[in-house]
DNA sequence: GTGCCAGGGTGGTCCGACCACTAATGGGTG
DNA sequence: CACCCATTAGTGGTCGGACCACCCTGGCAC
């Protein structure tokens, strides 16, 4: 925070910082438009240059967006902008880091599963039940099942945590899972525990819900522990 | 993907898809270093401005790092390197949200606590004893009281969980949260519950760390509810 | 062999220009 | 008067070149 230390900071990386304090701040809110790239480089004395990359970096953040011809606005600044960089964590992740990912969801789903039979109104539990029809009519397409867990987890009302699960489960991620489901009776299997999730979901019971969201995450990582230690191509 | 597409994408967007195409498709390796800002310009067909916004973006994305003067350098790739930016969502969040963020915590703590009981070391639950002693001795510091949760979901050996607690659990969030503990009790509560937590770890009991960590984290909770319907400056 | 240091190569920053797009302006038209 | 559309100023997007700060290597002196 010394001048020493401004000294050695990139130029575009105090840009970033400052540029995030205004909004932290308040000087900058939700929604607002930004003064000028060109504006707002002469006021921190940086080059225009300097200041698009910081403002690259924050769009990439998700905190800013920029529309060619009208301006660079704060977006709504809500987690699922905020999170939604995370999909790059499904797009290259590998090998073990998947069973990481894999341990994460097993300590939310049970929880969000739990918390949405508590909160859901039928409305988002008929569309659930939508879902899960899609997965049983067509093969296991994949986005159906994204689908089906995503509308549990946004049943809840809790944004951060659906951000925080999209993350987690990417449709690259979902698809690398995925591949090879077809194998065994383990879709038929898999298919039960969404049966099983739902009906607790209908009955309101949270405990239920917790059990079944916990026994179908464990059968996915067993599943894919198993199939880690022969891997294919 | 059709050239009138590509004709419509910026530059720049286009130039990040390609990169992270190259790197998924193993032409970059984790720890490898890429062509020159000037080659990678030419080799894509844009300016090395465009190029380094690319860059700039996918730095900020956890995926690439540059060491002036030495080159561009794909990171290592682990979940941490890539769930870094997320601690974006800590800094600018407010009341609502903050709730929202404290309800995730409220899911994975427990569960991670548990694990911690489960896993962790004779050397890690010490360092976590240290901490301990840390918080007690001088006041509240916030450092200290972070540390301590880090250490517990450090110790579980899972480092994508380590990357998600830590960007729901900033420093800035923390500090927000803990501004105002001085007053009533609670600061005495908070150390109770830490000393329980570390007790059930000194004995491997994973529920009654669990237990434990719900207790805190939900006290946490009810303490930050009552605090936002009353706000202060 | 060891240490120093000078050079080339790299990322960091700045500048100025032009292009692509948007939105407000204002005149014409019904 | 109300509506439409061409004009136009202003904005982000892209480009090229220049220079600076830093690293790393290799050759030199000791």
């Amino acid at each position: 925070m010394t001048d020493l230390d401004a000294r050695r900071t990139p130029v575009t990386q105090r840009a970033v910082e400052e540029i995030k304090r205004r909004i932290a701040d308040g000087d900058f809110g939700p929604g607002d438009r930004l003064p000028t790239e060109r504006d707002l480089a002469a006021d921190l004395g940086v080059s225009r240059s300097s200041m698009r990359e910081a403002i690259r970096a924050l769009i990439t953040l998700g905190v800013l967006e920029s529309r060619h011809g009208a301006g660079v606005y704060v977006t709504a600044l809500r987690p699922a902008d905020l999170l939604e960089t995370f999909s790059v964590l499904a797009e290259v992740s590998q090998g073990a880091t998947l069973l990481e990912v894999l341990q994460v969801r097993r300590m939310l789903e049970p929880a969000a599963t739990a918390l949405a039979a508590a909160r859901a109104d039928d409305e988002q539990i008929a569309h659930i039940g939508t879902l899960l029809e899609d997965i049983d009519g067509e093969e296991g397409t994949v986005s159906a099942d994204l689908g089906f867990h995503r509308a549990i987890v946004a049943a809840t009302g809790n944004a951060t945590l659906v951000a925080v699960s999209d993350g987690l489960s990417s449709a690259s991620f979902h698809a690398r899972v995925w591949s090879g489901y077809r194998e065994a009776g383990l879709t038929a299997k898999l298919r039960e525990d969404h049966h099983r999730i739902h009906e607790a979901l209908l009955a309101r019971d949270p405990d239920a819900a917790r059990a079944a969201a916990t026994a179908h995450v464990m059968r996915v990582e067993r599943w894919l522990r198993a199939g880690l230690q022969t891997p294919a191509g």
